[in-house]
DNA sequence: TAAAAAACATTAAATTTTCAATGTTATTTT
DNA sequence: AAAATAACATTGAAAATTTAATGTTTTTTA
């Protein structure tokens, strides 16, 4: 199983390239394309660079972190794991990067010049909204944390977060986090004591089951049901 | 002035077009469409409902609305004024909508049906690409407001909020609110009470001039400055 | 146009959340 | 392997924010 994930994954873009263009078409993206491994905590792409980049994770977990210059407080937007092509957000608008994507578990990428990418999306429709559609759901994340963010409370946001990883990260009830109490905190925007006064409240009620990074949810309609009154 | 900005919006979607496709095949699009007028208050595309279509705003304002069934509470994502693409996000993934648009001024909106919209956009990269950076400005003026939320309180958002609605709706310092109070609220993501103290005090130190719907920033110095320390 | 409803405004109390202080445990670094 | 650093955990005090209560003004509806 995860054997066959990482096969799929490891050849991804690749593989989703040729479905629309030719081999040599995506030589030329190759060309200028180096495929890299980054170590958990390294930046793929940096917050306030201009957006020469597409970087396409083909396995690994990265964090989409904002940084403040002002106050220096971190926020996470949204957590994703493999094949996922990121940078969307210079994909789409010339602007230099909102924010930064920090892998928070090792990850092999397939780093890809921005504008010989373009090029290749202009003249290739089919290409291109597939790519567009890929690209979007990280948007999609990303608004679903804000709306939970805005209407919830605390624990609603600490849920959601959790479900979140579950479901659409690890794709188990149980898995090894990887990210700290502090990143977490950063994740659902509240402070790290909320985190860890839940997590041990969580626990001594039954919901889940911690221990140091490993993480079980015991209880996920509880978990619903939290998420779902905020 | 105001008369040559309603001139180009008024024909923008097909102003845009014709940049990318023939007169034929923006025929094609024209055939499944509608020219429709919507007033204040009015929704445009529905929060849940299939993304069948899509509308470009060619006047007035619009809400990004979502309603939480379980608390009843709203949270506005962004407000956009025309020329914009909504539905953007139908554009990209095929889930249904993950918000409400609604109109806050009178709209002037050009609906299009997506699956004719979108075989255009396969068979046309130009067209895909110039589209899809068009739809992403509203993800960005999301993700910013998101940012501003997670990451300051009450009264940098307050501020951002009218620093936005100053440069990026209404394009003056000097506007009349399409918003009540209570849609600021949920704009800011504060409570209406929030809100009403904030102009109060704004407008004892001098930094605004309220007068019911009217609003001017009078010291926008001053306001960028309470942005940035948050 | 009168009545009803919604929006606007202000204040004090209650609640939520963060901050500060402190100690323990785990992980890096030298 | 020891020292240093970062992460984890808990608590009470402080601060921020929302809720509730109340009244006025404006807008909508019958």
């Amino acid at each position: 199983m995860a054997e066959q994930r990482l096969e799929n994954y490891y050849s991804g873009f690749k593989k989703i390239s040729l479905q629309f263009i030719t081999a040599e078409e995506f030589r030329r993206i190759e060309k200028t394309s180096v495929n890299l491994k980054f170590k958990k905590g390294e930046t793929i792409l940096k917050q306030g660079h201009p957006p020469t980049h597409v970087a396409f994770l083909q396995s690994g977990i990265v964090k989409f972190n904002f940084s403040s210059e002002s106050t220096g407080k971190n926020t996470i937007l949204t957590l994703v794991s493999a094949p996922k092509i990121l940078g969307g957000a210079n994909l789409f608008y010339k602007d230099n990067n909102l924010f930064s994507m920090v892998a928070v578990e090792d990850c092999e990428v397939f780093l890809i010049e921005s504008n010989v990418l373009f090029e290749l999306l202009k003249s290739n429709g089919r290409f291109a909204v597939a790519l567009f559609q890929l690209a979007s759901e990280m948007f999609k994340s990303s608004i679903l944390n804000f709306i939970s963010v805005a209407n919830k409370q605390k624990e609603g946001r600490i849920a959601d977060v959790f479900l979140y990883l579950a479901q659409d990260v690890y794709f188990h009830s149980s898995f090894n986090l990887s990210l700290t109490r502090k990143e977490l905190a950063e994740f659902a925007c509240c402070s790290v004591e909320n985190i860890i006064m839940t997590l041990s409240k969580w626990q001594q009620e039954g919901i889940i089951a911690v221990a140091g990074k490993k993480l079980e949810i015991i209880n996920m309609e509880k978990l619903k049901q939290i998420s779902k009154i905020g």
